[in-house]
DNA sequence: ACCTGAACACCGTTCAAGT
DNA sequence: ACCTGAACACCGTTCAAGT
Protein backbone atom coordinates (compact mmCIF):
# COMPACT_ATOMS: atom_id res chain seq x y z
CA UNK A 1 0.00 0.00 0.00
CA UNK A 2 1.58 3.11 -1.10
CA UNK A 3 0.63 6.21 -2.86
CA UNK A 4 1.75 4.98 -6.18
CA UNK A 5 0.12 1.66 -6.04
CA UNK A 6 -3.32 3.63 -4.90
CA UNK A 7 -2.64 6.07 -7.86
CA UNK A 8 -2.50 3.07 -10.31
CA UNK A 9 -5.59 1.20 -9.16
CA UNK A 10 -7.93 4.33 -8.96
CA UNK A 11 -6.63 4.85 -12.44
CA UNK A 12 -7.53 1.25 -13.68
CA UNK A 13 -10.36 1.62 -11.70
CA UNK A 14 -11.83 5.03 -14.06
CA UNK A 15 -10.46 3.38 -17.08
CA UNK A 16 -12.18 0.49 -16.45
CA UNK A 17 -15.74 2.16 -15.05
CA UNK A 18 -15.64 5.81 -15.95
CA UNK A 19 -15.85 8.68 -13.63
CA UNK A 20 -18.38 7.90 -10.76
CA UNK A 21 -16.45 4.39 -10.08
CA UNK A 22 -13.58 6.37 -8.57
CA UNK A 23 -14.92 6.63 -5.52
CA UNK A 24 -13.35 6.08 -2.11
CA UNK A 25 -14.89 2.84 -1.23
CA UNK A 26 -14.51 1.21 -4.25
CA UNK A 27 -11.04 2.32 -5.02
CA UNK A 28 -10.79 0.51 -1.37
CA UNK A 29 -12.69 -2.60 -2.80
CA UNK A 30 -10.30 -2.87 -5.71
CA UNK A 31 -7.29 -2.62 -3.34
CA UNK A 32 -8.97 -4.55 -0.52
CA UNK A 33 -8.38 -2.26 2.00
CA UNK A 34 -10.42 0.09 4.52
CA UNK A 35 -11.28 2.95 2.95
CA UNK A 36 -9.72 5.08 5.54
CA UNK A 37 -6.11 3.72 4.51
CA UNK A 38 -6.22 5.94 1.79
CA UNK A 39 -6.56 9.23 3.82
CA UNK A 40 -3.36 7.81 5.15
CA UNK A 41 -1.76 9.04 2.11
CA UNK A 42 -4.06 11.44 0.58
CA UNK A 43 -5.51 14.28 2.78
CA UNK A 44 -8.81 13.68 0.14
CA UNK A 45 -10.14 12.75 -2.68
CA UNK A 46 -9.32 15.14 -4.58
CA UNK A 47 -5.67 15.08 -3.74
CA UNK A 48 -6.27 11.41 -4.96
CA UNK A 49 -7.53 12.71 -8.24
CA UNK A 50 -5.17 15.14 -8.66
CA UNK A 51 -1.80 12.50 -8.03
CA UNK A 52 -3.82 10.08 -10.94
CA UNK A 53 -4.23 13.16 -12.99
CA UNK A 54 -0.78 13.98 -12.93
CA UNK A 55 0.52 10.57 -13.62
CA UNK A 56 -1.44 10.42 -17.01
CA UNK A 57 0.35 13.70 -17.97
CA UNK A 58 3.35 12.19 -17.75
CA UNK A 59 2.36 9.87 -21.06
CA UNK A 60 2.42 13.42 -22.63
CA UNK A 61 5.18 12.87 -25.64
CA UNK A 62 7.91 15.49 -25.64
CA UNK A 63 8.20 18.15 -28.91
CA UNK A 64 11.71 17.43 -30.26
CA UNK A 65 13.82 20.36 -29.50
CA UNK A 66 14.12 21.24 -32.93
CA UNK A 67 10.64 22.02 -34.48
CA UNK A 68 9.07 25.48 -34.89
CA UNK A 69 7.56 26.52 -31.53
CA UNK A 70 3.98 26.63 -33.25
CA UNK A 71 4.37 23.15 -34.11
CA UNK A 72 5.57 21.81 -31.05
CA UNK A 73 2.32 23.75 -29.09
CA UNK A 74 0.31 21.63 -31.19
CA UNK A 75 2.16 18.38 -30.42
CA UNK A 76 1.75 18.95 -26.87
CA UNK A 77 -1.71 20.57 -26.70
CA UNK A 78 -3.27 17.59 -28.57
CA UNK A 79 -0.52 15.06 -27.33
CA UNK A 80 -2.11 16.35 -23.86
CA UNK A 81 -5.87 15.68 -25.40
CA UNK A 82 -5.17 12.13 -26.73
CA UNK A 83 -3.84 10.98 -23.65
CA UNK A 84 -6.74 12.09 -21.59
CA UNK A 85 -9.39 10.49 -23.74
CA UNK A 86 -7.23 7.65 -23.19
CA UNK A 87 -8.16 7.24 -19.73
CA UNK A 88 -11.73 8.31 -19.28
CA UNK A 89 -12.24 7.86 -16.26
CA UNK A 90 -9.72 10.88 -15.18
CA UNK A 91 -10.19 12.90 -17.86
CA UNK A 92 -13.07 15.19 -17.02
CA UNK A 93 -10.71 15.60 -14.09
CA UNK A 94 -8.17 17.10 -16.19
CA UNK A 95 -9.97 18.69 -18.02
CA UNK A 96 -12.01 20.88 -14.93
CA UNK A 97 -8.46 21.02 -12.75
CA UNK A 98 -5.49 21.25 -15.64
CA UNK A 99 -2.70 18.96 -13.84
CA UNK A 100 -0.18 21.05 -11.32
CA UNK A 101 1.79 18.23 -10.18
CA UNK A 102 5.72 17.93 -11.99
CA UNK A 103 4.51 16.09 -14.85
CA UNK A 104 1.92 19.16 -15.32
CA UNK A 105 4.78 21.25 -14.63
CA UNK A 106 7.02 20.14 -17.41
CA UNK A 107 4.32 20.65 -19.89
CA UNK A 108 3.92 23.88 -19.10
CA UNK A 109 7.88 24.54 -19.08
CA UNK A 110 7.58 23.56 -22.84
CA UNK A 111 4.68 25.64 -23.27
CA UNK A 112 6.27 28.82 -21.76
CA UNK A 113 9.45 28.07 -24.00
CA UNK A 114 7.67 27.89 -27.07
CA UNK A 115 5.75 31.14 -26.35
CA UNK A 116 8.87 33.01 -25.51
CA UNK A 117 10.51 32.23 -28.79
CA UNK A 118 7.17 33.36 -30.60
CA UNK A 119 8.23 36.41 -29.50
CA UNK A 120 5.94 37.65 -26.83
CA UNK A 121 6.56 40.10 -24.04
CA UNK A 122 6.89 38.29 -20.20
CA UNK A 123 3.57 39.23 -19.34
CA UNK A 124 2.19 38.15 -22.44
CA UNK A 125 3.65 34.80 -22.24
CA UNK A 126 1.61 34.33 -19.08
CA UNK A 127 -1.67 35.65 -20.76
CA UNK A 128 -1.13 33.56 -24.02
CA UNK A 129 -0.23 30.40 -21.94
CA UNK A 130 -3.67 30.52 -19.88
CA UNK A 131 -5.73 31.16 -22.82
CA UNK A 132 -3.64 27.88 -24.38
CA UNK A 133 -4.49 26.05 -21.01
CA UNK A 134 -8.09 27.21 -20.75
CA UNK A 135 -8.89 26.08 -24.78
CA UNK A 136 -7.04 22.86 -24.36
CA UNK A 137 -9.15 21.85 -21.02
CA UNK A 138 -12.25 23.19 -23.16
CA UNK A 139 -11.67 21.15 -26.21
CA UNK A 140 -10.80 17.53 -23.69
CA UNK A 141 -14.26 18.31 -21.86
CA UNK A 142 -15.98 18.43 -25.28
CA UNK A 143 -14.75 15.31 -26.11
CA UNK A 144 -15.55 14.01 -22.92
CA UNK A 145 -19.13 15.19 -22.78
CA UNK A 146 -19.83 14.59 -26.87
CA UNK A 147 -21.81 11.17 -26.12
CA UNK A 148 -24.13 13.13 -24.00
CA UNK A 149 -24.08 16.60 -25.85
CA UNK A 150 -23.67 15.54 -29.33
CA UNK A 151 -27.53 15.83 -30.30
CA UNK A 152 -27.96 19.00 -28.13
CA UNK A 153 -24.84 20.75 -29.41
CA UNK A 154 -26.48 19.62 -33.31
CA UNK A 155 -29.36 21.14 -32.46
CA UNK A 156 -28.41 24.63 -32.02
CA UNK A 157 -26.36 24.42 -35.31
CA UNK A 158 -28.78 23.19 -37.00
CA UNK A 159 -30.91 25.90 -35.86
CA UNK A 160 -29.07 28.57 -37.49
CA UNK A 161 -30.45 29.31 -40.74
CA UNK A 162 -28.02 28.67 -44.08
CA UNK A 163 -25.90 25.75 -42.59
CA UNK A 164 -25.66 22.59 -44.46
CA UNK A 165 -26.78 20.54 -41.82
CA UNK A 166 -24.91 17.47 -42.92
CA UNK A 167 -21.61 18.90 -43.60
CA UNK A 168 -21.03 20.36 -39.18
CA UNK A 169 -17.71 19.15 -37.47
CA UNK A 170 -18.39 16.77 -35.01
CA UNK A 171 -18.63 18.42 -31.95
CA UNK A 172 -15.19 17.61 -29.31
CA UNK A 173 -13.27 15.88 -32.07
CA UNK A 174 -9.86 16.11 -33.10
CA UNK A 175 -10.56 18.05 -36.22
CA UNK A 176 -12.87 20.85 -34.34
CA UNK A 177 -9.74 21.06 -31.71
CA UNK A 178 -7.13 21.11 -33.95
CA UNK A 179 -8.97 24.49 -35.97
CA UNK A 180 -9.87 26.68 -32.36
CA UNK A 181 -5.95 25.81 -32.08
CA UNK A 182 -4.75 27.06 -34.79
CA UNK A 183 -7.04 30.29 -34.59
CA UNK A 184 -5.17 30.75 -31.57
CA UNK A 185 -2.02 30.20 -32.41
CA UNK A 186 -2.59 32.76 -35.80
CA UNK A 187 -3.06 35.07 -32.70
CA UNK A 188 -0.33 34.53 -30.81
CA UNK A 189 2.21 34.86 -34.24
CA UNK A 190 0.46 38.43 -35.15
CA UNK A 191 1.10 39.15 -31.70
CA UNK A 192 4.56 38.04 -31.14
CA UNK A 193 5.18 39.65 -35.19
CA UNK A 194 3.69 43.17 -33.71
CA UNK A 195 5.72 42.69 -30.49
CA UNK A 196 9.08 41.68 -32.69
CA UNK A 197 9.04 43.99 -35.36
CA UNK B 1 -45.31 25.38 -7.63
CA UNK B 2 -44.50 25.97 -11.62
CA UNK B 3 -41.02 24.94 -13.12
CA UNK B 4 -40.56 28.79 -12.97
CA UNK B 5 -41.24 29.41 -9.55
CA UNK B 6 -38.60 26.39 -8.66
CA UNK B 7 -35.96 27.83 -11.13
CA UNK B 8 -36.23 31.28 -9.18
CA UNK B 9 -35.65 29.35 -5.84
CA UNK B 10 -32.90 27.20 -7.28
CA UNK B 11 -30.91 30.45 -8.31
CA UNK B 12 -31.73 32.18 -5.29
CA UNK B 13 -30.80 29.21 -3.47
CA UNK B 14 -27.07 29.10 -5.14
CA UNK B 15 -26.77 32.79 -5.41
CA UNK B 16 -27.07 32.51 -1.58
CA UNK B 17 -25.15 29.50 -0.97
CA UNK B 18 -22.93 28.37 -3.42
CA UNK B 19 -23.57 24.99 -5.64
CA UNK B 20 -23.96 22.50 -3.20
CA UNK B 21 -26.59 24.12 -1.48
CA UNK B 22 -28.54 22.95 -4.82
CA UNK B 23 -29.87 19.64 -3.80
CA UNK B 24 -33.18 18.40 -4.62
CA UNK B 25 -33.74 18.26 -0.88
CA UNK B 26 -32.41 21.33 -0.09
CA UNK B 27 -34.11 22.96 -3.30
CA UNK B 28 -37.84 21.37 -1.73
CA UNK B 29 -36.84 22.74 1.85
CA UNK B 30 -36.57 26.33 0.41
CA UNK B 31 -39.82 25.84 -1.64
CA UNK B 32 -41.43 24.19 1.29
CA UNK B 33 -42.62 20.81 -0.14
CA UNK B 34 -41.30 17.30 -0.91
CA UNK B 35 -38.49 16.75 -2.49
CA UNK B 36 -40.18 14.39 -5.29
CA UNK B 37 -42.56 17.23 -6.08
CA UNK B 38 -39.91 18.59 -8.16
CA UNK B 39 -39.40 15.84 -10.45
CA UNK B 40 -43.17 16.64 -11.40
CA UNK B 41 -41.77 19.48 -13.56
CA UNK B 42 -38.44 18.28 -14.63
CA UNK B 43 -37.16 15.11 -14.81
CA UNK B 44 -34.47 15.08 -12.87
CA UNK B 45 -31.91 17.36 -11.66
CA UNK B 46 -29.62 17.55 -14.72
CA UNK B 47 -32.98 18.92 -16.29
CA UNK B 48 -33.63 21.63 -13.40
CA UNK B 49 -29.69 23.47 -13.49
CA UNK B 50 -30.49 23.55 -17.28
CA UNK B 51 -33.44 25.39 -16.96
CA UNK B 52 -31.65 27.23 -14.15
CA UNK B 53 -28.78 28.10 -16.51
CA UNK B 54 -30.90 29.23 -19.18
CA UNK B 55 -32.53 31.75 -16.89
CA UNK B 56 -29.36 33.33 -16.34
CA UNK B 57 -27.81 33.37 -20.05
CA UNK B 58 -31.29 35.44 -20.28
CA UNK B 59 -29.65 38.17 -18.61
CA UNK B 60 -26.83 38.38 -21.22
CA UNK B 61 -27.07 41.83 -23.23
CA UNK B 62 -27.69 42.03 -26.73
CA UNK B 63 -25.05 44.14 -28.66
CA UNK B 64 -26.58 46.61 -30.81
CA UNK B 65 -26.60 45.78 -34.46
CA UNK B 66 -24.78 48.13 -35.72
CA UNK B 67 -21.05 47.49 -34.57
CA UNK B 68 -18.23 45.48 -36.04
CA UNK B 69 -18.67 41.90 -35.75
CA UNK B 70 -15.66 41.16 -33.61
CA UNK B 71 -16.77 43.88 -31.25
CA UNK B 72 -20.04 42.08 -31.08
CA UNK B 73 -18.35 38.56 -29.94
CA UNK B 74 -16.85 40.71 -27.71
CA UNK B 75 -19.63 42.59 -25.95
CA UNK B 76 -21.84 38.84 -26.05
CA UNK B 77 -18.70 36.53 -24.35
CA UNK B 78 -17.53 39.04 -21.77
CA UNK B 79 -21.34 40.03 -20.95
CA UNK B 80 -22.35 36.10 -20.50
CA UNK B 81 -19.37 36.02 -18.33
CA UNK B 82 -20.00 38.83 -15.96
CA UNK B 83 -23.49 37.38 -15.81
CA UNK B 84 -22.61 33.91 -14.88
CA UNK B 85 -20.20 34.96 -12.39
CA UNK B 86 -23.01 37.37 -11.00
CA UNK B 87 -24.51 33.91 -10.01
CA UNK B 88 -21.34 31.77 -8.32
CA UNK B 89 -24.16 29.14 -8.04
CA UNK B 90 -25.26 28.38 -10.73
CA UNK B 91 -21.91 29.40 -12.97
CA UNK B 92 -20.20 25.98 -12.63
CA UNK B 93 -22.58 24.25 -14.56
CA UNK B 94 -22.78 27.29 -17.43
CA UNK B 95 -19.21 26.60 -17.85
CA UNK B 96 -19.45 22.90 -17.92
CA UNK B 97 -22.54 22.64 -20.12
CA UNK B 98 -22.94 25.85 -22.46
CA UNK B 99 -26.91 26.29 -22.18
CA UNK B 100 -28.74 25.47 -24.99
CA UNK B 101 -32.25 26.61 -24.23
CA UNK B 102 -34.20 28.88 -25.67
CA UNK B 103 -31.57 32.02 -24.15
CA UNK B 104 -28.64 30.06 -24.82
CA UNK B 105 -29.71 29.90 -28.71
CA UNK B 106 -30.36 33.74 -28.82
CA UNK B 107 -26.94 33.81 -27.74
CA UNK B 108 -25.61 31.05 -30.18
CA UNK B 109 -27.11 32.92 -32.84
CA UNK B 110 -25.61 36.02 -32.48
CA UNK B 111 -23.05 34.50 -32.38
CA UNK B 112 -23.36 32.87 -35.68
CA UNK B 113 -24.52 35.92 -37.51
CA UNK B 114 -21.35 37.57 -36.50
CA UNK B 115 -19.15 35.20 -37.65
CA UNK B 116 -20.64 34.72 -40.98
CA UNK B 117 -20.02 38.77 -41.16
CA UNK B 118 -16.43 38.29 -40.72
CA UNK B 119 -15.81 36.01 -43.39
CA UNK B 120 -15.85 32.56 -42.25
CA UNK B 121 -16.95 29.39 -44.58
CA UNK B 122 -20.24 27.96 -43.41
CA UNK B 123 -18.18 25.04 -41.83
CA UNK B 124 -15.86 27.23 -40.31
CA UNK B 125 -18.57 29.44 -38.58
CA UNK B 126 -19.50 26.47 -36.83
CA UNK B 127 -16.01 25.40 -36.12
CA UNK B 128 -15.21 28.85 -34.95
CA UNK B 129 -18.23 29.00 -32.98
CA UNK B 130 -17.69 25.99 -30.62
CA UNK B 131 -13.54 27.32 -30.27
CA UNK B 132 -15.26 30.22 -28.50
CA UNK B 133 -18.02 28.88 -26.76
CA UNK B 134 -15.46 26.23 -25.55
CA UNK B 135 -12.84 29.28 -24.59
CA UNK B 136 -15.54 31.54 -23.28
CA UNK B 137 -17.18 28.38 -21.00
CA UNK B 138 -12.81 27.34 -19.39
CA UNK B 139 -12.55 31.06 -18.98
CA UNK B 140 -15.50 31.45 -16.53
CA UNK B 141 -14.47 27.79 -15.29
CA UNK B 142 -11.15 29.53 -14.18
CA UNK B 143 -12.89 32.43 -12.46
CA UNK B 144 -14.91 30.25 -10.58
CA UNK B 145 -12.24 28.29 -9.58
CA UNK B 146 -9.73 31.53 -9.03
CA UNK B 147 -9.90 31.13 -5.41
CA UNK B 148 -9.04 27.74 -5.22
CA UNK B 149 -7.05 27.55 -7.72
CA UNK B 150 -4.95 31.42 -7.98
CA UNK B 151 -2.06 29.67 -5.39
CA UNK B 152 -1.53 26.49 -7.88
CA UNK B 153 -1.09 29.14 -10.99
CA UNK B 154 0.49 31.23 -9.88
CA UNK B 155 3.33 28.63 -8.38
CA UNK B 156 3.11 26.90 -12.18
CA UNK B 157 3.84 30.87 -12.99
CA UNK B 158 6.36 31.62 -10.83
CA UNK B 159 8.21 28.25 -11.21
CA UNK B 160 8.71 29.60 -14.93
CA UNK B 161 12.20 31.28 -14.95
CA UNK B 162 12.89 34.83 -16.38
CA UNK B 163 9.31 35.78 -15.25
CA UNK B 164 8.73 39.11 -12.93
CA UNK B 165 6.34 37.34 -10.67
CA UNK B 166 4.78 40.70 -9.41
CA UNK B 167 3.34 41.31 -13.21
CA UNK B 168 1.32 38.11 -13.30
CA UNK B 169 -1.95 38.74 -14.64
CA UNK B 170 -4.38 37.30 -11.96
CA UNK B 171 -5.91 33.52 -13.17
CA UNK B 172 -9.59 33.58 -13.94
CA UNK B 173 -9.67 37.48 -13.82
CA UNK B 174 -11.35 39.68 -16.91
CA UNK B 175 -8.41 40.96 -18.29
CA UNK B 176 -6.74 37.63 -18.96
CA UNK B 177 -9.95 36.34 -20.26
CA UNK B 178 -10.14 39.37 -22.54
CA UNK B 179 -6.27 38.92 -23.70
CA UNK B 180 -7.46 35.41 -24.98
CA UNK B 181 -9.98 36.74 -26.36
CA UNK B 182 -8.33 38.83 -28.44
CA UNK B 183 -6.17 36.79 -30.02
CA UNK B 184 -8.90 34.17 -31.33
CA UNK B 185 -10.43 37.28 -32.67
CA UNK B 186 -7.75 38.22 -34.26
CA UNK B 187 -7.00 34.61 -35.33
CA UNK B 188 -10.38 34.43 -36.96
CA UNK B 189 -10.57 38.32 -38.54
CA UNK B 190 -6.67 36.55 -40.49
CA UNK B 191 -9.12 33.54 -41.94
CA UNK B 192 -11.82 35.36 -42.91
CA UNK B 193 -9.41 37.97 -44.84
CA UNK B 194 -7.88 34.64 -46.22
CA UNK B 195 -11.11 33.44 -47.43
CA UNK B 196 -12.43 36.60 -48.94
CA UNK B 197 -9.23 37.33 -50.37
C1' DA C 1 0.91 5.76 18.46
C1' DC C 2 -1.37 3.55 14.94
C1' DC C 3 -5.19 1.75 12.68
C1' DT C 4 -9.92 0.38 11.85
C1' DG C 5 -14.73 0.49 10.97
C1' DA C 6 -18.90 2.30 12.74
C1' DA C 7 -21.31 6.47 12.43
C1' DC C 8 -22.49 11.17 10.64
C1' DA C 9 -24.49 13.96 7.50
C1' DC C 10 -25.52 13.97 3.44
C1' DC C 11 -26.80 12.63 -1.88
C1' DG C 12 -30.32 11.47 -6.43
C1' DT C 13 -33.86 8.60 -7.45
C1' DT C 14 -37.21 4.57 -7.06
C1' DC C 15 -41.32 2.70 -5.69
C1' DA C 16 -44.78 1.02 -2.65
C1' DA C 17 -48.27 2.62 -0.02
C1' DG C 18 -51.69 5.83 0.75
C1' DT C 19 -55.52 9.21 -0.88
C1' DA D 1 -54.91 8.78 -11.23
C1' DC D 2 -52.26 11.46 -8.39
C1' DC D 3 -49.21 12.33 -4.81
C1' DT D 4 -46.22 11.47 -0.86
C1' DG D 5 -42.53 9.98 1.94
C1' DA D 6 -40.12 5.95 3.26
C1' DA D 7 -36.50 3.30 1.48
C1' DC D 8 -32.55 2.11 -1.61
C1' DA D 9 -28.06 2.47 -2.82
C1' DC D 10 -24.88 5.18 -2.53
C1' DC D 11 -21.36 9.34 -1.13
C1' DG D 12 -16.75 11.84 1.58
C1' DT D 13 -15.12 12.30 5.93
C1' DT D 14 -14.98 12.26 11.18
C1' DC D 15 -13.99 10.17 15.30
C1' DA D 16 -14.37 6.98 18.99
C1' DA D 17 -13.05 2.66 20.10
C1' DG D 18 -9.86 -0.89 19.77
C1' DT D 19 -4.88 -2.81 19.32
Amino acid sequence: MTAASITQATLALGDREGEKAMSMRRIAAELGCDPMAIYRHFPNREALLDAVADSVVAEVPAPGGGGPWDERIRVVLTGMRAVALRHPGIAGHIASRPPLGPCGRRVAGELFVALAEAGLAPGDVVRAFQALIAYAAAGLRMAVDAGVQDRRWQQVSAAMEGLPGEALPVVGSAEQFDYGLRLLLSGIRLEGERAAG
